[in-house]
DNA sequence: TTTCATTTGTGAAATAGTTGACAAAGAATG
DNA sequence: CATTCTTTGTCAACTATTTCACAAATGAAA
């Protein structure tokens, strides 16, 4: 039984399920079936069991999975308790927004260092850390070595930063640019958030709806 | 040659579709090949000819596609001139970035109104509308019919909320909280955007790269 | 006009992902 | 302790999605 390649959806379900467990312990509920969780997360129940199988078998017939010991198994191979160095660009409405809102920590990442090219917000404060003008950005990071990089720029400047970071050994990105970054070495990784996307998907859909009735 | 249904993955290819399709014209490119586009955009050839003949073939063999017209098409398709109403709930750092940095009107959508139960924030403006206070929310949707509603709102207002927009003639949600809905009627249409998730999943990735080599 | 190169549209094959079914294991009950 | 009920882990069937392959259409060149 080898290291078996685990599929993106299978991936992207797993926060899903340990934000799900996060709830039920909130709710106090020590154990849950795949059929009860399944009902909770409209998902069907093989599936949940199939996706906790591609880590190995953590539950045990006839009972369920123990709740606690589950949340804690994904958030493990999530790595909620890893370190991984976060910088952010962008100092906007939404990177404001994303410092504050988002508990790095609690995901595996620390937030360490803020930059805009607005001199006007240099010195200011987010997220308790003080943002800093762009030309600090490159000591920082032979300094501080940062792994991630938050996007929250617009996207005309997206990909010259973008290059110019890796060069500066950052290895994976969060993108809130409206732009596909085009980034030729396999192994740096990109998150991308296209919130324009979303919504016109929505908005499709909308459409559609409203079309079909 | 009936209606068939559009698959999801080709649904929400299809925004992408259109932002790359923009770039081309403002490069000034006329037409483009499937193959010239999948470089591009890091597809297949054939997974866009297959995809845009779900809506009937509009290239033109041994030519390709005619950059404009396609674009026009798809923005047809995705309903980019249609005037849905939408609000938007929570006028924190989120939900003024959201209303300030999108282009609702090119997204087939219209912001009408923006509402927030802080009575410190009400009459201030935001993305060229005033925000209004909770109280006035129901009013506002008997009279203006909005059919979306944006939640920019914490995790456990979030369903108390939905139900009411609901009652209130809301059909779609474009749900930033961290909280999945439970929304019984399927002709609502939830569109989640689940930020916590997508770091977690970039933290993953990181971890895992790092844990591999 | 004829030939050659290009490129779409499309059905079939291949791959990926989800669901179904059931043996085996353990919990609950009497 | 034996029996019954529940529920997992897992393999197989099914469904969805992507890729392949090629005929037919068109443009470009000679």
């Amino acid at each position: 039984m080898g290291k078996q390649v685990i599929s993106t959806p299978v991936i992207r379900r797993l926060p899903r399920y340990y934000r799900f467990l996060g709830e039920l312990e909130r709710e106090k509920i020590e154990r849950i079936s795949s059929r009860e969780l399944a009902q909770r997360m409209g998902l069907s129940a093989s599936q949940i069991r199939q996706d906790f199988n591609c880590f190995g078998g953590f539950g045990q017939q006839g009972y369920g999975y123990h709740v606690r010991e589950l949340r804690e198994i994904i958030g493990e191979i999530l790595g909620v308790h890893e370190h991984t160095g976060v910088i952010l660009i962008g100092a906007g409405n939404l990177g404001k927004a994303v410092a504050a809102h988002l508990d790095f920590q609690k995901r595996g990442c620390e937030l360490i260092g803020i930059f805009d090219d607005n001199p006007l917000l240099a010195g200011t404060a987010t997220a308790n850390l003080t943002i800093m003008p762009m030309e600090t950005l490159e000591s920082f990071c032979r300094q501080r070595k940062p792994q991630v990089a938050v996007l929250c720029i617009p996207k005309d400047a997206a990909q010259q930063l973008a290059d110019k970071l890796i060069s500066l050994g950052i290895a994976g990105f969060w993108n809130f640019s409206h732009f596909d970054l085009r980034i030729t070495n396999p192994d740096v990784i990109v998150e991308n958030v296209h919130l324009g996307d979303s919504l016109m998907t929505l908005a499709y859909c909308m459409h559609r709806r409203n079309n079909e009735k």
